[in-house]
DNA sequence: TAAAAATGATTGAGTTTGCGTGATACGGTC
DNA sequence: GACCGTATCACGCAAACTCAATCATTTTTA
């Protein structure tokens, strides 16, 4: 990639979130930070950002504070992703839910050759300039709370592709077994998330376990695999075992 | 080969993926990379591309990326897209084209009670965050360079909408009045984008008139109305007010 | 055929990049 | 306010990369 594009893209980073710390960005284009600050402190100059410390701010919309630039990584959350991400294949196709957990996969597939499809905003925007991802988008009502695409087009897109895996969140996991979510809305375009994956991974840490949530995805017997923390309840982890699903501890 | 193919060549291969690397480029076109710096220094020159550090960037030219680089007809250009968000009526719905041109417009669209639609990740990013407006994603496959989504799903959405007014944007229109456009791969989408709206509006500047671009999008007849500037080829212009279009001058 | 133009290889100069180092700023505690 | 640990920063350096100029060779033009 040539400098400028990485400055240009580095500006459109910057509208996109008001803010941007020097390693996320760092992380995101794939060079050193030393790098990113000399691109920051060109920028600055040019008067296309304001850079502070830690990081920079868009240039027009810099009203919101810096503090949450540094957010702290939830470590166990983390390596749930991280697991996940070890799970794919270079050259297969992944397929990510809404969410937080997603997005979590999602930071660590970068660098990969593969395929993603999803309907999450917040992924869009975190694999939009890996070169090596083929990316593509779901169509959808934009969901801004939720930063997710949804209803019958994104059902109809979902009807046109299929994939090797998906990685699936959830409000929780019922005693029995079954998901749950805490949102109706999402619940047809889960559904048809899972028809059109081989493989089903759900991930899910000790706090979903078990868990509730008013609207029913899936059935234990419709997953391939549960991504999960060594202290989840075991009670629900056999449940899961004895429909066939391999639980794996992250 | 000649090397005023080759430099054509050079030109459409950086209109393609927003910009390309001297190494890229020796490669693609089976030259060595002294002839490709010579290329596009004399490119650079007659003001066809931009010469950076590495390789070149596109120019803006077609309807391409990278706005923020070159702001010389800015003014124009706003103008025209503030035109044609004025046709816009509260409560209609709006289906964005690709390009800086469709996203010019999104801007002025900012706090209006619309519907919009769009393969535009550009004007996502824009109208994200816009509470007043109830935002449709196409889905597709995501083009980087070009900020946008393509290909059969981007189509498939399309046949599952309908929408009052869209937005056109062109790298040219020919003396005859036909639209057309310089990446193949976006012809199709747009095509179907034609078909799914009520009302057709092409925004095009003086430089598009008459303008250039190997793929034909679309005959004058389809179009319900032409944005433009009052100094724009008048041949032109008459040939598109036979083909029954209106054209506005902005 | 000879002049002109284009090409590819080479070379030394200029740029960019990543890493290490010591200096500086930040946030919390006393 | 003074202090301290952590994170961030600017600077310098070496390596890798890119560039413009030059020259010999090939191709095109007159």
């Amino acid at each position: 990639m040539l400098p400028k594009q990485r400055q240009d893209q580095i500006v459109r980073a910057l509208r996109a979130d008001g803010a941007g710390g020097v390693k996320v960005l760092a992380g995101k284009l794939g060079v050193s930070e030393a790098t990113i600050r000399r691109d920051l402190e060109q920028l600055h100059a040019e008067g296309r950002l304001t850079r502070v410390y830690g990081g920079a701010l868009a240039v027009d919309g810099g009203d919101e504070p810096f503090a949450d630039v540094n957010a702290v990584h939830a470590e166990e959350k983390d390596r749930i992703a991280r697991r996940a991400a070890e799970l794919v294949t270079d050259g297969e196709s992944v397929l990510l839910d809404i969410g937080t957990t997603a997005l979590r996969v999602a930071q660590h597939l970068h660098g990969r050759s593969l395929t993603v499809v999803t309907s999450n905003l917040a992924v869009l925007e975190e694999l939009q300039n890996d070169e090596q991802i083929e990316l593509i988008v779901l169509g959808g009502f934009v969901r801004r709370s939720y930063r997710s695409l949804v209803g019958y087009l994104t059902e109809e897109s979902l009807r046109q592709i299929h994939v090797d895996w998906l990685f699936l969140g959830t409000s929780g996991v019922r005693p029995d077994g079954r998901v749950m979510d805490s949102t109706m809305i999402e619940v047809p375009v889960k559904r048809a998330m899972i028809k059109a994956a081989d493989r089903v991974v759900l991930l899910a840490d000790r706090t979903k376990f078990p868990g509730h949530g008013v609207a029913r995805v899936c059935e234990p017997g419709e997953l391939t695999m549960v991504v999960t923390e060594p202290d989840a309840d075991e009670a629900t982890r056999a449940q899961l075992t004895e429909a066939g699903v391999e639980v794996v501890l992250a």
